[in-house]
DNA sequence: TCTAAACAAGACTTATTTAGTCCTCTTTTT
DNA sequence: AAAAAGAGGACTAAATAAGTCTTGTTTAGA
C-alpha cells in the first residue's frame, strides 16, 4: 500500500515552495532543488494549480507559487490532488464492488478510509522542521 | 493508495474462516464463497499460512483453517501477510530513497506510516459483524 | 509588434506491477 | 495403490505508473 511516485514528487514540491513562501519558482528551480524530472513536474504542478493548492503564473516572468500559507495546505489535500485515497476500492465506490451490498467487510473499509484521511489531515507544510539543507526524497 | 486485490482476497478469505471457525474449509468451498479465484486463493492461502495466521492441512480430508480465534487476528497482520504497508517506499525503508538522510518530509512519513499501521491494528475479525448472508467482496 | 521566456495540454511510449494460469510434485487417508 | 487434498515454481497477459514529445498559448519587455 503506497502512493505513487509522482505523489511523493507533489508532496516534496509543495514542501519546497513552502519554504520559499512568498517568491514566485519557476518550474527548472524546483524540479533541481525538490530533484523531481522536469517535464513530469510540469504535469504536476498543472495538477496543484488546478486544485488550487498553487498558483500559475504564465509568461515571461512566470512561475508558481503557493495559493495559500504553508500551514493551511495539508498532505491529504496534496495526495488527493494527484491521487484518491482508497485503501479498498470498495470504500471509495461502492460501485466498483458487485458485493458491498452484502459484504460484511465493507463497512470496516469504510471506516479505515476515514481515519486514514484524517491522519493524513492533521499534518500541515508548516509542521515541516526545513532542518538544515533537507529538500530531498522522503 | 490502494491495498493490492490479492490483498482484499485475502481479507475476505480469512473472514470466511472465521465465520466458521473451528472447521476446515476446502480451497474450493472457500473460494465459492469468499468469490475468490480458486488458483489464485491457493497462492494466497499458502501465504496466510507461513504467516501463521492459517493452518494448512495436506492430503484427503485437509484443508485449511484459522491458527487462532478471530479476535486474535487483525487487518494489519493478514495485509501485511501479502504486501508491505508502505505509504511511501521511504518510510519501509530509508535505503530505497536517495535522499532519506537530509530530507524534510522523510520523518512526517515514518509518523503517518506508523499510525496507519495502528488504525488497521485496531480492526479484528471478531469485529466484524456477519449480519446476514454477507460474504462478498469490500 | 516581435521575440523569448514561461506555462498548458494532449498524445504517445516504455517499464513495472498486478493478477492471474499452468504444470508438476508431495502428502495423507482409505 | 489410488484419489483427494495442498505446495511451489515458471510463465503470461493486462493494467497501471512513469515519463517524454510536440505543439500551442500567454506575457514582459526591447
Amino acid at each position: 500500500m503506497r502512493i505513487k511516485r509522482e505523489t511523493d514528487y507533489a508532496i516534496r514540491c509543495v514542501n519546497y515552495l513552502a519554504m520559499r513562501h512568498g517568491q514566485i519558482a519557476v518550474i527548472g528551480d524546483i524540479s533541481k532543488n525538490a530533484f523531481v524530472p522536469r517535464k513530469f513536474l510540469a504535469k504536476i504542478l498543472q495538477k496543484l494549480a488546478r486544485a488550487g493548492i498553487v498558483t500559475s503564473h504564465r509568461g515571461v516572468k512566470g512561475g508558481f507559487e503557493l495559493a495559500r500559507g504553508p500551514s493551511l495546505i495539508n498532505f491529504l489535500e496534496v495526495i488527493e490532488a494527484i491521487q484518491p485515497v482508497e485503501m479498498n476500492v470498495c470504500a471509495l465506490d461502492d460501485r466498483l464492488c458487485a458485493l458491498s451490498d452484502t459484504c460484511a467487510v465493507h463497512p470496516v473499509w469504510i471506516e479505515v478510509r476515514e481515519e486514514v484521511r484524517r491522519v493524513l489531515a492533521k499534518r500541515n507544510f508548516a509542521h515541516i522542521k526545513t532542518a538544515g539543507a533537507g529538500t530531498g526524497t522522503g
